[in-house]
RNA sequence: GGUCCCGUGGUGUAGUGGUCAAACAUGCCGCCCUGUCAAGGCGGAGAGCGCGGGUUCGACUCCCGUCGGGACCGCCA
């Protein structure tokens, strides 16, 4: 071993001792006769010093040390002299007086400040990783996402759950998002694919009778990224057998509880036992189906009081089956013209093509955009529905349904943020279930399932397949954290009839899905035990745990924005052979 | 496929038509300095403003294109 201790672990309890450390020059005080260097290593942070007067040699090799050089010193733990001390360390008590330094390494001035939590250009970031996941940030996260993957494996094989790897290679599943494929090289002309979830294979374990599976599961999705989403991402993905949605339920909550309460014992749980949303509820109150709710600012619907308003644009939408919804964000009623017309700008992302609003100044005046066209009693009862006072800003939407909600959803969050009620500490885990079971493709003319193809309907509700498939519920729960879903899953399907009548609804054929599923519905009919499971992604929760807003920030090695390693520089052009090798011509 | 934003020394920023062969901070280099902890003092090097074209007497600044990056829409059973 190079070193004796760890630059973090020393303390007054270990005066006077002879020590050896290793690590990186965190940051240099040089005062010509007596030099300090900051030395740090995954542990932590402690000061040594080398004086000319008692050891001239080590002060010597010290003098041409520089930022993240990596050095070995020998030495004595001190107590610092009276009034030295840091209170910002944790090692601030003592020092290492320095007897002997080695040079293990001498290091190029880094691109990025390794020593100052400085904002730095994320392309720069990404091409030096290595660099950057030495900063006090991405260490955190990194230990906190250790932790939290730790927390769960421990928990999980407490009660009784099998970890079990699945392949990397499989099959691939159009119905889905899209494939990353993989050419065979010996099936010309055929490939793998990597898995979007092991949805299939855990199934076949409950039918191999694991009873309880869980799995860290490397999942692929080769779509385009967002702040939550990369091509490569981590699941905890888990299944059971003879389990009811209760049971899933009540497991998850507890697994994750504990976690909150163990691994950021700072966050608050806002709610415990989360609450739990139907899908119908979190789209009136919240617009979205994955609902922030550490704060208000819900969504009221006036659609009975638009119809025949007065006003043209609300009576056509309220009459042709559209929503008029609002939002009243208090505290924004002298919002300037310009400041509404931001927001306006912001609801047309999401395809509202306006946004009506009513603003009650703090100065007891109002402006609107459409009011003059209300009678008075039409806007007494909104003002009372709102409980609107004034510097309440009201903002309305008249859309279609999903519209209405979408942009008033999102809208509700960004002015959220703007109004700080995301408290960053807490925690607003919920449920939501009663999703419809499927929903309707107008462009493919036929029902798609909401969740996936293997999830069982509510049992009350499989009669409805046959007269009123969009009003059937299905047997799924999705998790939520802070507005993010971090997991979801369902019962599923362990009935061979059930699952036929399924594929017929969704309108896959039956030599297709004998084609596709030929392996799991063949499996299914070996006495398999009814089953259920969740899988949450990791990555997003450690992100909301860690304080951060993009996944990359708990990802070791991220994709950028456009799926490359800036690093690495993958993916990258091949060679000939190994082209010819898998029989593939490439037509770029 | 689309919309929006960004690109100036190593890093972070300022400069938005001439006063800019570019300013500030930090880092880097040299010298001084024996108790600092973002050490301090003095001195120095380092970018021609992502790239290409255009407008203009004059472009870091305006316009077009392009490349790179980010946020979002589509997509993500």
């Amino acid at each position: 071993m190079y070193k004796s201790h760890t630059c973090g672990e020393l303390t007054a309890k270990h005066l006077d001792q002879e020590v050896t450390l290793a690590g990186w020059v965190h940051r240099r005080r040089d005062h010509g006769g007596v030099t300090f260097i900051d030395l740090r290593d995954r542990f932590g942070m402690v000061q040594i010093v080398s004086n000319t007067d008692l050891y001239p040699e080590a002060h010597k090799i010290m003098e041409p040390v520089r930022s993240e050089w990596v050095i070995q010193a020998k030495g004595w733990v001190r107590r610092r002299p009276e009034g030295t001390f840091n209170p910002e360390m944790s090692t601030g008590e003592i020092e290492v007086e320095v007897r002997e330094v080695k040079i293990l390494n001498p290091a190029k001035t880094p691109p990025i400040y390794i020593n100052k939590e400085e904002e730095v250009d994320e392309q720069v970031r990404l091409r030096y990783r290595y660099l950057d996941l030495r900063k006090e940030r991405m260490r955190r996260n990194l230990v906190l996402r250790h932790q939290v993957v730790k927390f769960i494996r421990d928990y999980l094989d407490r009660n009784g759950f099998l970890e079990v790897e699945t392949p990397i290679l499989f099959k691939t599943t159009p119905e889905g998002a899209r494939d990353y494929l993989v050419p065979s090289r010996v099936h010309p002309g055929e490939f793998y694919a990597l898995p979007q979830s092991p949805q299939q294979l855990k199934q076949l374990l409950m039918v191999a009778g694991v009873e309880r599976y869980f799995q860290i599961a490397r999942c692929f999705r080769d779509e385009d990224q967002r702040g939550d989403r990369q091509p490569e991402f981590t699941q905890l993905d888990l299944e059971m057998s003879f389990v009811e949605r209760e049971d899933v339920m009540r497991l998850t909550e507890d697994l994750f509880t504990r976690l909150v309460a163990e691994i950021v014992p700072g966050k608050r749980v806002l709610e415990s036992p989360w609450p739990r949303f139907t899908y119908d509820e979190v789209m009136r109150r919240f617009g979205k189906d994955s609902p922030d709710i550490r704060f208000g600012m819900e969504l009221i619907d006036i659609t009975d009081l638009a119809a025949g308003s007065g006003f043209r644009v609300f009576e056509e939408i309220a009459e042709s089956g559209g929503h008029v919804r609002g939002i009243k964000a208090r505290g924004l009623g002298d919002y300037s013209r310009r400041q509404i017309e931001e927001l306006i700008e912001f609801v047309a992302q999401y395809a509202a093509k306006g946004l009506a609003y009513i603003a009650l100044t703090s100065a007891g005046e109002q402006r609107s955009s459409f009011a003059k066209y209300l009678p008075e009693e039409t806007l007494t009862e909104i003002a009372r529905r709102f409980e609107a006072e004034s510097g309440d800003l009201l903002l309305f939407v008249a859309a279609r349904p999903e519209v209405t909600f979408e942009s008033l959803g999102r809208l509700r969050e960004f002015l959220g943020d703007r109004l700080g009620l995301r408290d960053p500490e807490a925690l607003g885990f919920c449920w939501v279930v009663d999703f419809p079971f499927v929903v309707w493709n107008e462009a493919e003319k036929r029902w798609d399932p909401s969740h996936h193809l293997f999830t069982s309907p509510m049992p009350e509700d499989a009669p409805l397949l046959d007269s009123e498939p969009g009003r059937a519920r299905g047997q799924q729960y999705d998790m939520v954290l802070n507005g993010y879903e971090v997991g979801g899953g369902s019962i599923r399907i362990h009935n061979r009839e059930l699952q036929a009548r399924v594929f017929e609804l969704i309108g896959l054929e039956t030599e297709v899905a004998q084609e596709r599923f030929g392996h799991i519905l063949e499996a299914f009919e070996y006495g398999t035990p009814p089953h259920g499971g969740i899988a949450s992604g990791i990555d997003r929760i450690c992100m909301i745990l860690a304080g951060e807003t993009n996944i990359r920030e708990v990802i070791a090695f991220p994709k950028n924005q456009n799926a490359r390693d800036v690093m690495a520089g993958a993916p990258s052009r091949v060679e000939d052979e190994q082209l010819e090798e898998l029989h593939i011509e490439l037509d770029v």
